[in-house]
RNA sequence: GGCCCCAUGGUCUAGUGGUUAUGACGCGGCCCUCUCAAGGCUGUAACAGGGGUUCAAAUCCCCUUGGGGCUACCA
């Protein structure tokens, strides 16, 4: 009788250096699907290059899942059902499952050297007793004739002719297995039902396939993602957001491609996570917004289109500075707050007090679409500005008339009022009313004396949380050294 | 070069033979308004091209073009 497999997949990072953003969205379609379905999902990790893992690495990806909520059932800090979950330490039965290969003759011993040029290897033919006692042989798994059909859940059937596919070597001349051979005997001994990564690994696929049959074992079924490539065009690597065009400023810029830089400069874990669900899976409806639990709820692979998708850094932060509005204002101010003490410094901060803290950091959040910006728009609360670009003198109308007007405003506001918000209202309004002037006239020209640009948050608050008598000095500094026009 | 995948606005997408081709990001405008942000309203912009199949193609087939991936004793 045939009894239903529980569903097993796996996420299999290789630790050789932080976590990009593609393999967390792997992560996390994986991740989704076992949630969705019921079943168990495998963190292995593929350290096998010895020259490039780290134990840091290691550690990057660990947090970075965790910050993400992506949680695993087997592997590192789990344990489960294999014996390890670090490919390093599955060498031996890697060996073990290449001797059954052997042993069956499907593969045969090679030493050529590889800078023989595109003739293809004869080593077959050759006397394999003395071949397989070189110290420089590999050992080559020998593909069969025929056609390798994949039936991907995303891509449907997807052939390839086996004579295209070059004899490859599972067996280093050190006896380490070679990736496309140890992932699959991983597979097979870890009970992975089904296969969920990028596209980049659908041309590896047919190799495993063949594994797959010369082992004499179903394979289990696959699903190839779309890649998410650079704006730039191409694989989204360090390499390509370094490109000299990539700025701040530029169409195309991607701050970083690895998911620590968000941790750290102040992205909410679920709103990375709803970017990147959305970025290639659509449940067929206008939602934009799901929290994980929804995704989960929701998610089919069905929903996954098949076109790789570029990489969209401001409708992240859209979907970041929406995440952050959402918050309640107290744990906004918990959350933003190790920003702006790091921005500022502990003691800058702590000398303002924690009340003072409370009032400004509201201000805020319809203001930043990342916690780590709130350091720069803050900056004039805790430095006097000094610098003014000719465009905000002009806009602000620096004229004579209306430093006469900042004049009036030293000796009258300034006298009477204890800058109180309430306070700072009625008497600049006052002081408008009378002047039978626009309040954009004199807010204008103070806003820029104050903080030194033409954007902050409403006045009264500003110039309440500068304080009278700062506020004083800036506009006096102001008025005596900034020329008119 | 060979093999493979993909193709709806600048970007992410809805759409599964008959629609004024959906929504969102971005961008522009207007409203609100002390500026900015947020919010509201609104505008811009797409079925890559060519052949078929069909009464009818964004939707099915083929070719071309374009983009991407793989092609290691890396993973």
């Amino acid at each position: 009788m045939m009894t239903e497999r529980e569903i097993r997949v796996r996420f299999a990072p290789s630790p050789t250096g932080q976590l990009h953003i593609g393999s967390v969205r792997t992560a996390l379609f994986n991740y989704l699907f076992v949630k969705s379905g019921g079943g168990k999902m495998v963190l292995r990790i593929e350290d096998t290059d010895e020259q490039r893992s780290t134990e840091e690495s290691l550690r990057t990806i660990i947090d970075g899942l965790r910050w993400l909520g992506i949680d695993w059932d087997e592997g590192p800090e789990k344990g489960g059902i294999a014996e390890s979950y670090y490919q390093s330490e599955r060498v031996e039965i890697h060996r073990e499952y290449a001797q059954k290969l052997i042993d069956a003759g499907k593969t045969y011993y090679c030493d050529c050297t590889g800078d023989e040029g595109p003739t293809t290897c004869n080593c077959k033919n050759k006397d394999q007793e003395a071949l397989k006692n070189s110290p420089n042989s590999v050992v080559r798994f020998n593909i069969p004739d025929g056609i390798t059909e994949i039936d991907d859940l995303i891509r449907g059937k997807v052939k390839f002719n086996n004579l295209d596919i070059k004899d490859f070597v599972i067996l280093k001349s050190n006896g380490n297995p070679v990736y496309n051979f140890a992932v699959v005997v991983d597979d097979i001994t870890m009970g992975i039902t089904h296969v969920i990564r990028g596209d980049d690994h659908l041309s590896n696929t047919p190799k495993q396939i063949l594994l797959y049959k010369a082992l004499g074992v179903e394979p289990p079924i696959m699903a190839h993602l779309p890649l998410i490539l650079s704006p730039l065009g191409g694989k989204l690597s360090k390499r390509q957001i370094a490109k000299p065009q990539n700025t701040p400023d530029s169409q195309n810029y991607v701050p970083a491609v690895n998911v620590e830089w968000y941790c750290e400069n102040g992205f909410l874990p679920e709103a990375f996570v709803n970017y990147l669900a959305r970025l290639c899976w659509s449940n067929g409806t206008d939602e934009e917004f799901f929290t994980l639990d929804e995704l989960i709820e929701k998610f089919s692979m069905k929903g996954i289109s098949p076109t790789a998708a570029l990489y969209d850094w401001k409708k992240l932060k859209w979907y970041n500075g929406n995440y952050i509005r959402n918050l309640s204002v107290e744990r906004f101010i918990d959350e933003c707050m190790p920003f702006f003490i790091k921005a500022h410094g502990k003691e800058a901060v702590d000398e303002k007090g924690e009340e003072w803290c409370s009032k400004l950091l509201p201000l805020y959040q319809e203001r930043v679409e990342y916690f780590a910006e709130i350091g720069d728009k803050t900056k004039f609360y805790f430095e006097r500005p000094v610098e003014f670009t000719p465009k905000d003198i002009k806009k602000v109308k620096w004229n004579d008339e209306t430093r006469d007007l900042l004049k009036e405003f030293l000796l009258d506001i300034c006298a009477k009022s204890d800058f109180t918000v309430e306070n700072l209202e009625s008497t600049i309004n006052q002081f408008t009313e009378q002047k039978e002037i626009k309040l954009g006239r004199i807010m204008q020209p103070i806003r820029l004396a104050v903080s030194g640009t033409r954007a902050t948050p409403g006045l009264y608050d500003v110039l309440n949380l500068i304080g009278k008598e700062e506020t004083i000095e800036r506009v006096k500094w102001f008025i005596d050294n900034v020329d008119v026009i």
